[in-house]
DNA sequence: TGTATGACCATGCAACTGCATATAGGCTAA
DNA sequence: TTAGCCTATATGCAGTTGCATGGTCATACA
């Protein structure tokens, strides 16, 4: 016994969710000439960390590849949101730097973000319903450690 | 009272649940050495039809924008997997017919994505709780109409 | 301490995407 | 019928992504 059917209900289910919210949010900023959810993201994490980051860090927290990091943060630089300045640790790596335009930037994104967030999912979900969608897709945020 | 931060949580658990899963099924598909899953979406919707559908009915089941279906059917004509032949009831657009090689590699894809969907969601979620996430992921497949 | 191995990041190239616009057929009303 | 408008699809161009690979520094250990 497989439970095919409800796990291929489950993957289109969570495909057209994802696929509507991001289209939601990724119009909202664009609406308002501001950059796109990455670049929100990026700023967000580096913001709101405590400590300074380096690439490899965003590789994690935004689940994105090495390349697209180093490229994502190739044009957040251009743009003047962020610098990499020397990380005395580790030569290897930058530690990244929210410049005050980033910063400027990240407040004015994340209020257009918030709006739309609020307007998408407030029109469609309960709290309760919210946490319980929480929850259960925590589920799947768990790497059975392959290792990698 | 705006239930942001609850809304924030449900939006980043979404992110990654389907960056996560997406990335096991075309993983898989890729070291099969076989297309990707857009490509996969495309096949099954089309098999799967009763009737010939065109490529706007290909945009509303893929969610996907009308130039990016376009691009995909070239690519899919090119790889000899469907063919665009002549629609009687309206010369602006096309049929779109499965070919052999389409739906043998349909068959292939759908092969890896299974069991590639069941080791992950298995690994994961029991059924009930696949239940819940596929009712409640549906509250957010729903266009508050507007117009468009 | 020299060398092998691995971690962190950048990049050339081909493929893909988004945006704006073009083309062509269909539909309606005068 | 024909002008005006809408619908279905294609495409030039610039920007982005994926893949494979290359460069640099760190680390372990013989």
């Amino acid at each position: 016994m497989s439970n095919l059917p409800q796990q291929e209900a489950m993957w289109g289910a969570l495909s057209r969710g994802y696929t509507r919210t991001r289209g939601a949010l990724e119009g909202a900023l664009k609406s308002a000439n501001l950059p796109g959810l990455d670049v929100f993201d990026a700023l967000n994490v580096l913001v709101e960390s405590e400590t300074q980051l380096t690439a490899k860090a965003l590789e994690a927290a935004l689940l994105m590849p090495q390349y697209g990091v180093s490229r994502l943060l190739d044009r957040m630089e251009k743009e003047g949101f962020i610098t990499r300045v020397a990380n005395p640790g580790d030569q290897r790596s930058k530690l990244l730097k929210v410049t005050k335009s980033g910063a400027e930037t990240h407040i004015r994104m994340k209020r257009v973000r918030d709006a739309s967030l609020i307007e998408f999912l407030g029109s469609r979900a309960r709290p309760g319903q919210l946490m319980r969608m929480t929850r259960l897709l925590g589920l799947l945020d768990y790497t059975t450690d392959d290792a990698n």
